[in-house]
DNA sequence: TCCGAACGCGCACACGTGTGCACACCACAA
DNA sequence: TTGTGGTGTGCACACGTGTGCGCGTTCGGA
């Protein structure tokens, strides 16, 4: 850090003490209007930059929000972290972010460091934190909003903010039954357990409440350890059930992959079958065809998070927030064909 | 910030000193192993965290890096701060991000907040400040890399790391020569004059270089104020010099627009036309067809301003880093046939 | 002239941590 | 016994800011 003027080097040219300056520049009452003016124009003169470490220090507060987030590269998450800095940027606080993988140990370090910089408060964007940890968690004390972690809270300082997987699976379901689809089946990701059992429950009760009842749905998993994309290449490319018209992916990223995997295996999409995503990236647009998804209010998620997390801070209660996705059309779904209805 | 245990609470439990307790917990020698083992113990068991504010006003230096990134969804940014992230954690430093849209105004109060909070140095990614800010951030003091904003400081505590534009238009140029096309298109982008040059100067010296005397460019440039890849689709359609057998884009998101809008002209890519982009997006590997690109070694970007800012940071100079691009061969670039070439 | 109230400002402390210096103690050799 | 050197610990200050309380001054009204 460079040594920079403090209110105390103003202090001594203005010839008065220092409180003297602190009142004068947070505008405090009680400052004769001469001595106010000239400390001012001191300070713009000398260049004087407030340290907002002695302040933090001082008024027990960092005006900080600090955030975890698994992949600073995702363009999903940094959709949502844009949502997140929207917020802060209109209440003047600053994001402090710290990556940690998919990986327990890694998330608790990464909230212990934030714990030690004393953040007002922390965002944690696609936690895989088990009870025991979040209990621990829970002693700490800090406020804290989970984001898509699928899990409930005793404490009164840690809130979630999800997206509704069960309806997200439902709308699917809705869409493609309009479409006149009768056996479809489903792309899963056994990575993440708990949104991937309710998506698929979202999209399997609803196509039975439509009476589409002779449709089978496929719970192809892929492997645990290959990428969403290689996944859903591989699932498309082994897919062999005849009749089946259409497919719901757990995300977009398996649905990318199985557009190139259809592709590859001369399976033309949709007239041969429809494929339908989940979460809007920025590159389902861009696809060949560009993809039917249902779309995850990202940024939406991001400032709810901050908006409740900034409650919490406050002393208030909030509730756990679940936020509605929706359907957002392309031309990677079409009506079932009389040709291959028949 | 909640209310927590200090080492004045724990020297009072231990019938000590703070002065022992911060020896202790620093591995400090002359300190009695009884007295360090109790200590230790009792910070443990009281749930000790230790206060990096208090420890950065007293050490003069934050261990934080301040960060200003023009658009946080932005994937090929994401990318960067990843690169930044990376050597940030292997040195213990964290990352403070503010955003700040293209504008100068905005740039430079991010800056300014992050001063306040005595980050020990700042990386701007995609500055857009002119040279009378510059100045005024020289004066500042602090250590600043700029990535990617094609310019050059005078003061030793300013440094930018940039890409080989110049040299990214060279290997497009190669590219499509060495494919057989004579007759080349330039997409362009008004919104960043500097790289914009560059890269455009890069391809067009080189095709003379290489003989190609009678090819034209065409330096299509989009307004200003519409999006990248709404540009690239509207100089794909507006394109009606005949003989075009390939185009060099800007950027990947206007060939991505491109892409888009020669499919819907009914021009076949690669066949009738081959497209180049530049950057390599996550997105350009799943459009359709994949992307030809020369790609950024963004990850490499963010890493070597982390690397060079902490150097600043500790007194010693640095040079100006140009980082080189790279020629990634998809399908969206094909050679010259014998029919077009009649 | 006197007194209470309002005004303008400084002292001293707090926030939590680290460290230079001094002091007390002990062991050992002269 | 005295001197020397090493060991273990505490005092007091520093970092930069904000604020409760008190003190001196001025002002206005009786």
């Amino acid at each position: 850090m460079v040594r920079r003027v403090s209110i105390m080097d103003i202090a001594e040219r203005a010839g008065v003490s220092h409180t003297t300056v602190s009142r004068a520049l947070r505008g405090h009452t009680r400052i004769s209007a001469v001595v106010r003016g000239r400390i001012i124009e001191l300070a713009d003169q000398m260049g004087y930059v407030p340290n907002a470490i002695a302040q933090s220090l001082q008024q027990q507060q960092s005006c900080t929000i600090g955030v975890v987030i698994s992949d600073m590269a995702d363009p999903f998450w940094g959709e949502v972290v844009k949502g997140i800095d929207a917020v802060c940027a209109t209440s003047g606080q600053s994001l402090l972010l710290h990556a940690a993988a998919h990986d327990e140990k890694l998330q608790i370090t990464a909230i212990r460091r934030l714990q030690r910089r004393r953040v007002d408060g922390i965002i944690v964007v696609d936690s895989q934190l088990g009870p025991s940890e979040i209990r621990q968690l829970e002693a700490s004390g800090s406020p804290m909003v989970f984001i898509n972690s699928q899990r409930t809270f005793e404490s009164t300082s840690l809130r979630s903010v999800t997206i509704d997987n069960y309806a997200g699976g439902a709308i699917a379901a809705d869409h493609l039954v309009a479409l006149g689809h009768q056996k479809v089946a489903y792309f899963g990701s056994p990575k993440r357990p708990g949104s991937n059992l309710k998506r698929s429950l979202g999209f399997i009760d609803t196509l039975v409440a439509h009476g589409v009842q002779r449709s089978r749905i496929f719970q192809d998993e892929c492997a645990a350890d290959i990428a969403d994309i290689d996944g859903g290449y591989t699932m498309a490319q082994a897919l062999n059930e005849p009749g089946v018209t259409a497919v719901f992916c757990y995300n977009d990223a398996i649905a990318l992959g199985a557009l190139a995997g259809f592709r590859a295996k001369g399976v033309a999409v949709p007239h041969k079958i429809s494929v339908v995503g989940f979460d809007d990236l920025a590159m389902a647009r861009y696809s060949w065809p560009p993809l039917t998804t249902i779309a995850q209010p990202k940024e939406l998620l991001g400032q709810t998070a901050m908006h409740n997390l900034a409650t919490l801070i406050g002393g208030a209660s909030v509730a756990d927030a679940v936020l509605v996705p929706s359907l957002l059309i392309r031309d990677s779904s079409t009506p079932l064909s009389k040709g291959l209805r028949a």
